[in-house]
DNA sequence: CGGGGCTCCTGTGCGC
DNA sequence: TGCGCACAGGAGCCCC
């Protein structure tokens, strides 16, 4: 599942690799997956512009064409993005460029959105997204400022795109282990020492993430079709039944607002 | 306005 | 062995 470091990877790989490239044909295979506008209408809009830029915000990818129009893509579970001299059997969309080579768009689940819009800063999803984790003016009195008032559990809402842009399911659960903080903490429970440790966690994971290109737990690969290395750092996510890599006690799985959440009981407190 | 639960979709892995 | 079902999850949406 694409998070933040994932597609901030993704996104770094295509610069290397794409920027400055023509799209010089779209191929359509499902278009199930192209929200706006209507395929034929997409198709056009696209042949013969180039990739100018890539940008992120949470885990969605705006990639600026020459055109001046975004190209803006969500992965959701198993989207991939993949830049290859071959076209993949399981594509959706297949972009050929100028240099005879492809981007591939390939998502199994068929959840994975693909947008082409005038300003993708326009999009109601990325108006209402809060602040980017890793950027300066994310500090730590305004994390604490955040939380006040909040009563969700703590997981769930570092998981709301609306309160923090860019968490899912498995960089919260790595966070709130470093933190030493149960998921089904209430937020606003949370003493100011905690909030600091949580703070600081919550921007370690994420670096970590980049650091090691992502984490192919489900079907996540880069940019250019190979696996992250986060995956083998993980602490608790999918360790269920497992013993804690600190004090040994058996981590512990339960369901919080309908998703898997794995914690250590004797850790995490 | 907030929170819970359902929905989209398909591959995987379990139990019988 | 094979079938059927639960599960995985990001975010929109509905409902209370």
């Amino acid at each position: 599942m694409p998070e933040l470091p994932e597609v901030e990877t993704i996104r770094w790989d295509l610069t290397k690799d794409v920027k400055g490239k023509r799209i010089r044909d779209v191929e359509i295979l499902n278009a199930k997956v192209i929200k706006e506008p209507k395929p034929a209408q997409f198709k056009s809009r696209l042949k013969g512009v180039c990739f100018v830029d890539f940008l992120r915000r949470a885990k969605v990818l705006g990639i600026r064409l020459s055109s001046g129009e975004y190209l803006v893509v969500h992965l959701r579970m198993t989207g991939q993005l993949v830049y290859s001299a071959c076209k993949e059997e399981k594509a959706r969309v297949i972009f050929t460029l100028s240099d005879g080579k492809f981007l591939n768009f390939n998502d199994q689940r068929l959840f994975a959105e693909l947008r082409l819009v005038k300003d993708w800063q326009d999009l109601k999803f990325l108006r209402q997204l809060g602040p980017e984790p890793l950027e300066k003016d994310f500090t730590e009195p305004r994390f604490r400022q955040m939380l006040k008032g909040k009563k969700t559990k703590i997981k769930p809402l570092l998981m709301d795109q609306g309160f923090i842009a860019g968490i899912g399911n498995l960089y919260a659960q790595e966070a709130l282990f470093l933190a030493g903080i149960c998921p089904a903490r209430a937020a606003n429970a949370l003493k100011v020492q905690e909030i600091k440790k949580l703070y600081q966690a919550i921007k370690q994971v994420l670096q970590e993430g980049i650091r090691y290109r992502g984490s192919s737990i489900d079907n996540y690969v880069n940019g250019r079709g190979k696996r992250g290395q986060y995956h083998l750092r993980l602490k608790v996510y999918g360790r269920d039944g497992e013993p804690c890599l600190t004090c040994k006690a058996r981590i512990k799985k339960i369901q919080l607002a309908g998703r898997g959440t794995c914690f250590c009981p004797r850790c995490q407190k």
